[in-house]
DNA sequence: CCTATGTCAGACTAACTGAAATGT
DNA sequence: CACATTTCAGTTCGTCTGACATAG
């Protein structure tokens, strides 16, 4: 992307010193410091994610709407439902989807089950772009190269915990993912 | 905010979801699950402390602009100064600035050791707002009150790694946070 | 002359509101 | 009828490019 946020590089930490200031007006907040590091960390990361999607003429958003009907059984599903996974307005799935269908990935097809509703499909063009930008994101990593599976570990554990309480799902913590990894 | 992101709550977590169905298609990969994690708590966080900070006619961009206007010694810095501090592109400092201009919060300046430049300085009901924002954020611990203060400290030490790995600072590894911490 | 600072115009992404069409 | 699904028009936010005026 070769954006804003992929050319400073100040000599020191932003986010510590801005901690360090914060303290002497305001009193140590650890929280302020670990929403500026989220903030900033996920600003460097969608950067990085966008510029390797970026060649197949897709943003991450439109990216993981992708994804989503390759998982799907048929290859299609309502809007509604990509809203409800993805967390986005139903105004901006319509967008991303019309994104989609004007590169070829994806057609919009009446749903057969509710006559208001409306089936995005993926098309057999939009599985080789998941493909192959999903090797694209796989071999760098999601840009998180730089951190061990331990730490990749610890951010889904800290920041699960955070969703729950923000209210992303309602399900009671359990254990299949432990499984999985160990 | 009452956006999208905060009514809807899953009966699973999503992205412990999509993590498994992603293990069967491409074989498991904790970057990204970890990036998955990130881009959602952002976008929750990012709602909650929008919201807390909208009745002053902010949003979080604009309260983190006027914060850093507090911590210098004038109450003013140069546009130049706020767009490599915060990390936002020239041209949405010029739009922050006249949105906080506009609300009366700050004011702009010629610099007078810079023809060119020009300075966005607090007044003094920029500096009322800033600290209004300020109690309210740190009396919602920024939507973090969920998570203790070992879960902010982890947050922060996987997340300084990462954003030092993605160039967003040169200095070396430091202790003196530690020191501050404990 | 070359570079840095800021602004402007214009495009783009995505979220949001409010309203409407269409179906269940 | 009330409700759900999607779309549309219009607003806001922030990013980005490219061009420009101005000044170091």
């Amino acid at each position: 992307m070769a954006n804003q946020s992929s050319q400073g590089g100040l000599p020191f930490d932003p986010v510590q010193r801005a901690f360090e200031l914060w303290e002497r007006r305001w009193g140590a907040s650890t929280s302020m410091l670990a929403v500026t590091s989220l903030m900033r960390a996920h600003q460097l990361v969608l950067a990085e994610v966008d510029a390797i999607v970026r060649p197949y003429n897709l943003t991450f958003a439109r990216y993981e709407a992708l994804v989503l009907l390759t998982f799907s059984r048929r290859g299609s599903l309502p809007l509604s439902k990509i809203g409800e996974r993805l967390q986005v307005h139903p105004t901006s799935v319509t967008n991303i989807v019309d994104r989609l269908a004007r590169s070829g990935l994806v057609e919009r097809k009446p749903n057969p089950e509710d006559g208001r509703g409306v089936l995005a499909e993926i098309t057999p063009e939009g599985r080789d772009v998941v493909e192959k930008a999903t090797a694209d994101l796989m071999a760098a990593e999601f840009g998180l190269g730089a951190l061990d599976t331990e730490q990749h570990r610890t951010l889904f554990d800290v920041l699960r915990d955070l969703r729950h309480a923000a209210g992303d799902f309602t399900e009671p913590a359990d254990t299949a993912l432990d499984d999985m990894l160990h």
